[in-house]
DNA sequence: TACCAGTACATAGTAGCGCTAAGTAGTGAA
DNA sequence: TTCACTACTTAGCGCTACTATGTACTGGTA
């Protein structure tokens, strides 16, 4: 993945994980899985559950776990109201720099 | 200033300086006074000075010490041929990435 | 004169985040 | 029994922004 790319993630992978949820609930793996297929072909596995871990911990998420017919136990994540709460503020917060690079980006021209 | 913009900005920071410096040169102390007066009136100058000695050795400007009337030596900041380029690579992958977000908000809908 | 605010740059230390790499564990197919 | 796939976990690393502090020059003012 190029370097630009890994540094723009730092603040918005777990964000776009929030997203994901806050469609329906899923576990890590189906994530990682989801997010591979959706544009983002090299995010490792390990980065995903660190970021799962991390939500829990905020408390933004409820964790269920569900018995699998192909491996270990899933731990499905739910967003909750506080974590919906904050992906509402992470949507302001990107839109608040969208804002200010496109008026950088015109005043460049 | 807001954990999530603190991390957020970690890989969009260098973009925005760039950003500036494609408009017109500066110097240091001026581009922290010209992010403070649009939009981020807490980023420590320290912040900025770390990022103009990272892309003078990245090699995306070129360095002009002038003299001040009000203080020490200014050092001026251009931006290069490769600092164009290496702007125009940070618009696109916050490009991707917005794109991405969008098409995940719109499925959270 | 002495002090202070403003200008201008520099840097050591810290915390947070994503990545690398390696491991554990369960299922089913070759 | 070996391998591939599913599924989760964790230690260590590099990079970035922040905090805090320091240096140095100018001009105003008490």
């Amino acid at each position: 993945m190029g370097k630009q790319m890994t540094e723009m993630l730092k603040g918005t992978l777990e964000g776009i994980v929030l997203a994901i949820l806050a469609g329906d609930p899923a576990y890590g793996y189906e994530i990682t899985t989801r997010l591979r297929s959706k544009g983002f072909p090299d995010i490792a596995e390990g980065t995903v559950y660190a970021i799962l871990v991390r939500i829990e911990q905020k408390g933004l998420v409820t964790v269920e776990k569900r018995p699998s017919e192909k491996g270990p136990p899933r731990k499905v994540y739910s967003l909750n109201a506080q974590g919906e709460e904050y992906l509402n503020e992470f949507y302001q917060t990107w839109g608040f720099l969208s804002e200010r690079l496109d008026q950088l980006r015109e005043e460049g021209k």
